[in-house]
DNA sequence: AATATAGTTGAATATATGCTCAATTGTTCC
DNA sequence: GGAACAATTGAGCATATATTCAACTATATT
């Protein structure tokens, strides 16, 4: 699910402020407004989320550590991660799509890597946090 | 799901060497062990796949966001977000749960504060990511 | 052309997950 | 004690998603 089509964002029309779209009383209107005229904008948010959601899994967290030791083709990946090719065919398609990384095809087979300098800086900030 | 449940790694028992868990000819054979050697252990990757996935949600994200501007209660963020108090108080269980954030009562009053430094590095690493 | 191999794709399936609803707990105030 | 309100919780539902399977495309070799 794209974080953007959550069913409760749901057309409001012309009626109902934000604040009032809920079941809640405001406890501290000063620090919602507040925290509210901080916040960056919703699509702003939502992409951040999508972006994450990239490296949610485990598959392609894997992909993308190898693929930033040297490029590789789908049977050594998919013989590195002890997985199908379809799988990791699947998985390198959505790595594909938002442009984490490419592809060249070199006679029958195709080699992938990176196509983010932003990877290895999400990578290392990860892995302080897991690593404590 | 967490990452570590998956179907495919089942108990293999004594034979097959991980190379041979798929259905691939390896083709540059000494990439892919010059490349297994440097990854990271399995788990590490597992759990950081995890730790990104609490990331992965535009509520989780938002409340994450907002917590860095102020401590909340409940219903405040309830209202920030136009979601339901019940909605909101899932997500928290699961960010406390993962330790990104803590909470204090104050009477009947519940408030939600920020766990961990590196949450606003992540942001702030995400975010660069996301604006270009 | 026929065969073999690398890779892709779509459908199907099983599992995960975010929200709602209703019930419940914890606290304050009367 | 009882009413009111903040918050939590579990079940249920709708949707998302990772993998498998089978069919297919693309390229190379004979």
């Amino acid at each position: 699910m794209r974080n953007n089509a959550k069913r409760s964002e749901g057309n409001m029309g012309i009626y109902a402020a934000e604040t009032d779209r809920c079941d809640c009383t405001v406890i501290h209107e000063e620090v919602v407004e507040a925290v509210r005229a901080q916040m960056p904008e919703d699509e702003i948010l939502i992409n951040l989320a999508d972006m994450f959601k990239v490296f949610s899994d485990s598959t392609r967290v894997k992909i993308l550590c190898a693929l930033q030791y040297s490029e590789m083709c789908v049977c050594d990946i998919a013989a590195l991660l002890g997985m199908s090719k379809s799988a990791i065919s699947h998985q390198l398609r959505a790595l594909r799509q938002t442009r984490l990384v490419k592809s060249r095809r070199d006679g029958k087979v195709v080699f992938y890597s990176l196509d983010d300098d932003h990877v290895s800086g999400i990578f290392a900030q990860g892995l302080s946090h897991v690593c404590e």
